[in-house]
DNA sequence: CCATATTGTCATCGAACGCCGACATTTGAA
DNA sequence: TTCAAATGTCGGCGTTCGATGACAATATGG
């Protein structure tokens, strides 16, 4: 599953959570956070702290993987092709 | 990449960043995040606000992705097994 | 239906946030 | 090496966090 924004993960925490058989207050205890923080971030709370949020999912046997959106993901016969000074040049001028 | 500790975040952001060639200033400028909030991030803040981390990661061009750990990611050729007794018990107990 | 578990909301409070400006340090290119 | 850019650090400030306890509103199942 893709995520964009903090509502999407604390839907995907609900969801996983409910499967799983845990109560919301029983996930926080596991967590080491309050039950209440649990609901808002299920909620979308968009400024949850980063460190609560890895806990929840590996308490609850989800990974997290990151990767560059552009690259295919499996393909990649070789090395992937980057005009430098293009990037340099847009860094150049973003700054102004 | 298989995220587990908010540094393990940090850094991936850190390298993806200088790979496309922008500094911290202009990258927290982008996500409207304070320079600092970038410096601290970077290094592992563990309660850095989940929000703007997925900006970042957007930002980036860094997709992130959430599946269950258990899953084998691929072969799946039908339903998975839950002996769904087990789990309600489990949360049962777990509770007290 | 009724009783209970679960979830959602409110107010309080100390701690930490993230922003900013300024300065120190490190890095990188000429 | 030299010098400017980039990065790291500090203090102050207003805001918001997350924990807690208490209570209301929903599920859930007997």
């Amino acid at each position: 599953m893709q995520i964009r924004t903090p509502l999407e993960l604390g839907l995907i925490i609900r969801d996983r959570r409910r499967k799983l058989g845990l109560t919301q207050a029983e996930l926080a205890r596991r967590i080491g956070a309050g039950r209440q923080w649990l609901v808002a971030f299920e909620r979308g709370k968009s400024r949850a702290e980063v460190g609560l949020v890895l806990r929840a999912l590996s308490a609850l046997h989800l990974s997290l993987t990151v990767r560059p959106d552009d690259l295919p993901l499996e393909p990649s016969d070789g090395p992937i092709p980057v005009d430098i000074h293009a990037v340099v040049d847009a860094a150049k001028k973003a700054r102004e």
